[in-house]
RNA sequence: GGGUCGCUAGCUCAGCGGUAGAGCACUCGGCUUUUAACCGAUUGGUCUCGGGUUCGAAUCCCGGGCGACCCA
C-alpha cells in the first residue's frame, strides 16, 4: 500500500522548492543555479576557494560612512580599509564595475576599476576583473580591500585593490527594488527577510536591546537571574493549557512549563531575596497577531515587597528601557502616541468598569447586594452592554473581571496600571488588604493590551490551599485551563515565605509596543507557522487515480 | 471557531472563458561615474493542489492546503 502510494506521488519530486535539488531543466531556478555552481567550479579551477575560512575586516559600512561624511566628491582617502558583506547589486560597465556591499551595519559602494584591480592582483589572478564580473553575482559575500574615495555622483565607496569571494551563493535574492513583500515567505524564510529587509534586521536589533537593558536594570538592582525547569511533571502559575511532551528512559509525560511562577517562588522561601528569570514560556493555544505559542516573559520577584513596590519597579524599569533604546518616552505605535512618561495612571478595576459601563460591583463583591432583583438587574446591565457568554451563576468576581475585559480593556491606549482584581481570577495573589472579595494585584496595559502582571504574592500556605483546591474543582468540572493542586509548592509555603511582590513581563508585547509592531510575528525571528505541505492532497487523490487507472487498464485489456 | 481576501516565472505583479504576459533577476553581446545603471538579444510557467462545468478553464463552480486581515 504504501509502495503502491509512492509510486504514485511523482509530484513530491518534481515540485519546485528552495531546498529541493532540480529536476527539471526548465525551471529557472534550477538553471540559476547550476549557473552557479558552475561558476563556483571555476573558481576552485582558478586556484580559489568559494567557500573560504576566514577574512579579518578592519571597518563595517555604517562606520565608513559616518567617519567620511564630509568627504568631498571625487576626493579620495589614502587609508587601507578591509571589508565584507553580501553584494547586495552588480552595475557594471566594460572596465569598471559598482558594487553594492551590505554588512551587518548598512552597505557601502565598491568602485571596481579593471586597471587598479588587475595590477594589484596580477600575482595571484591576471585576469581578476573579468573573472570578477564572470563570477560574482547578487548574493555572494565578498572580502575586499582598498581604499577610500567618493565618486564624482557623491557616493562613498571603497576602491578596490583587492577582493576574495569568502562565500558563493548559489540561490538569488529576491527582486533588487521590490524585495521581499510576501508575509508568509518572510516568515518562512526568515533569512531572506533579513537579507533584504533592513527593518527586519531593526526589529531584533531592538529586541536585543531591549533584553539587553531589562537585564542590566535589574542586575544593577540585585537580582539574581536563576533558571527554573521548563519540563515539570505538572504545570502551573498560570491558567492556560500546557504542551505535554515524553520522557522517554523514566517514562513519564512532562509538561512544557507555562509559567515561571511556582518555581521561582521556591527559590524565594530558599533565601534569594531578589531573583528573575527571562525565558520561553510555553502555552498551548491558538495563533494570532499578539500570540505565539512560544514566547518569552520575565518574571521578577522581591522579598519583603507587595505590588506597590512592583508598580514602581515597573514603571521604573521600563520607561528606562524606553528611553535607553528609542531616545524618547513618546512611543508611536499604529498611529497613536503612547506617553510612557510617568507616573501612569493608576485606577482600580472596579472604578475603571464603573467609569465605563456606569455598573457598580461592589456592593456584589461586599456581599451587601445580595437579592435575587438585584443581580437580576447586574446581569441585565451586562448583557446591554454586550458581555458574552452569561450563564447565570457566575461568582460577582468573576463577572467584575469579564465586564472589565469586554468594555474595558481595548480603550487603555495610553500605559495605566489596573488595580485590584477579583480573587476568583487570581488564585496565587494576596487578600487585598483592606477590600473584600479582592487581592493585591494589577496589571499594566498599553495600546489595549496587557504588558504586565503583578501582585502581592500569596504567602498562607492554608489560604493557597484552598485556593488550589478551587481550582482543582473547576479543572474536574472541565475547565482546562485551571490549575491543580501543587503539594510540592505548598510545602514550600509551609516552610515559610517572606512577604513578596511578584511581576510578569511579556517581552514580546513590549518589543511590539517599542517597534512598532502590528504582529507579534514580526518581533519573533522564527514565529510558528504550519508546515508546508507540498502536495496536500496527493496521498487521497493517488488512491482515486490509481484505481481510475486500473479500471482503465481493465477495459482496455 | 466565523467572515473577507490572497496564492500566476527565483522576486514584484498584470491577465479574470479563446495560443500564459511585464519589470527585475538569470544567460549572451556592448559600455570607465553608476546607484532600480543603460542599450541590444535570448531564456525562463503542472497559473497552490484535486475534482467538476465547458468544444475550450489561470479565469466559472465545489472541495483540500497555506497565509493575511477582521470578528469571537
Amino acid at each position: 500500500m504504501n509502495t503502491n502510494l509512492m509510486n504514485w506521488r511523482p509530484c513530491a519530486a518534481a515540485s519546485k522548492t528552495y531546498f529541493e535539488s532540480p529536476m527539471s531543466e526548465h525551471d529557472t531556478l534550477a538553471e540559476i543555479r547550476a549557473t552557479r555552481l558552475d561558476k563556483a567550479e571555476k573558481v576552485r579551477q582558478a586556484g580559489g576557494n568559494p567557500y573560504t575560512y576566514r577574512w579579518q575586516p578592519t571597518h563595517h559600512a555604517a562606520q565608513l560612512q559616518a567617519d567620511y561624511a564630509d568627504l568631498e566628491p571625487g576626493a579620495e582617502v589614502d587609508v587601507e580599509v578591509r571589508a565584507a558583506g553580501r553584494i547586495m547589486a552588480r552595475r557594471v560597465f566594460g572596465k569598471l564595475a559598482f558594487f553594492t556591499l551590505q554588512d551587518e551595519t548598512g552597505t557601502i559602494q565598491l568602485y571596481l576599476e579593471k586597471a587598479r584591480i588587475q595590477a594589484q592582483m596580477a600575482r595571484q589572478d591576471a585576469d581578476a576583473f573579468d573573472h570578477l564580473k564572470q563570477w560574482i553575482d547578487t548574493g555572494d559575500i565578498l572580502g575586499v580591500t582598498g581604499t577610500l574615495k567618493r565618486t564624482d555622483k557623491g557616493e562613498l565607496s571603497i576602491y578596490v585593490q583587492e577582493y576574495t569571494l569568502l562565500t558563493k551563493a548559489l540561490l538569488p535574492l529576491p527582486d533588487k527594488w521590490h524585495g521581499l513583500t510576501d508575509v508568509e515567505k518572510r516568515y518562512r524564510q526568515r533569512y531572506v527577510d533579513l537579507i533584504v529587509n533592513p527593518g527586519a534586521r531593526d526589529i531584533f536589533r531592538r529586541r536585543a536591546l531591549i533584553i539587553q537593558g531589562i537585564r542590566r536594570y535589574l542586575d544593577e538592582r540585585g537580582f539574581l537571574e536563576l533558571e527554573t525547569p521548563v519540563l515539570q511533571p505538572q504545570a502551573g502559575g498560570a491558567e492556560a493549557r500546557p504542551f505535554i511532551t515524553h520522557h522517554n528512559s523514566l517514562d513519564l509525560d512532562l509538561y512544557l512549563r507555562i509559567a515561571t511562577e511556582l518555581h521561582l517562588k521556591r527559590l524565594v522561601v530558599g533565601g534569594f531575596e531578589r531573583v528573575y528569570e527571562l525565558g520561553r514560556i510555553f502555552r498551548n493555544e491558538g495563533v494570532s497577531t499578539r500570540h505565539n505559542p512560544e514566547f518569552t516573559s520575565i518574571e521578577v520577584y522581591q522579598a519583603y515587597a507587595d505590588y506597590s513596590d512592583m508598580m514602581a519597579l515597573t514603571e521604573a524599569l521600563v520607561t528606562q528601557v524606553t528611553q535607553q533604546v528609542l531616545g524618547t518616552l513618546q512611543v508611536p505605535y499604529q498611529g497613536e502616541v503612547l506617553d510612557f512618561t510617568p507616573p501612569w495612571r493608576r485606577v482600580t478595576m472596579l472604578e475603571l468598569v464603573r467609569e465605563q459601563t456606569g455598573i457598580d460591583f461592589e456592593p456584589f463583591l461586599a456581599g451587601q447586594s445580595t437579592q435575587g432583583f438585584q443581580w437580576l438587574n447586574l446581569y441585565g446591565q451586562m448583557e446591554a452592554r454586550g458581555v458574552p457568554d452569561l450563564k447565570g451563576h457566575e461568582p460577582a468576581g468573576e463577572l467584575l473581571a469579564r465586564t472589565f475585559e469586554h468594555c474595558c480593556e481595548a480603550s487603555l491606549i495610553q500605559p495605566t496600571f489596573v488595580l485590584d482584581f477579583p480573587v476568583e481570577i487570581s488564585p496565587l495573589a494576596k487578600p487585598h488588604r483592606g477590600r473584600p472579595g479582592l487581592v493585591e494585584r494589577f496589571e499594566l496595559y498599553a495600546a489595549g493590551r496587557e504588558l504586565a502582571n503583578s501582585f502581592s504574592e500569596l504567602t498562607d500556605p492554608v489560604d493557597q490551599r484552598q485556593r488550589f483546591e478551587a481550582q482543582a474543582a473547576r479543572k474536574a468540572a472541565g475547565d482546562e485551563e485551571a490549575h491543580s493542586v501543587d503539594e510540592d509548592f505548598l510545602t514550600a509555603l509551609e516552610y515559610g515565605m517572606p512577604p513578596t511582590g511578584g511581576l510578569g513581563i511579556g517581552i514580546d508585547r513590549l518589543v511590539m509596543l517599542l517597534t512598532d509592531s502590528a504582529s507579534i510575528r514580526e518581533v519573533i525571528p522564527f514565529p510558528l507557522l504550519r508546515p508546508e505541505l507540498k502536495d496536500s492532497s496527493v496521498a487521497e487523490v493517488s488512491d482515486g487515480q490509481r484505481e481510475g487507472e486500473a479500471g482503465g487498464e481493465m477495459t482496455s485489456i
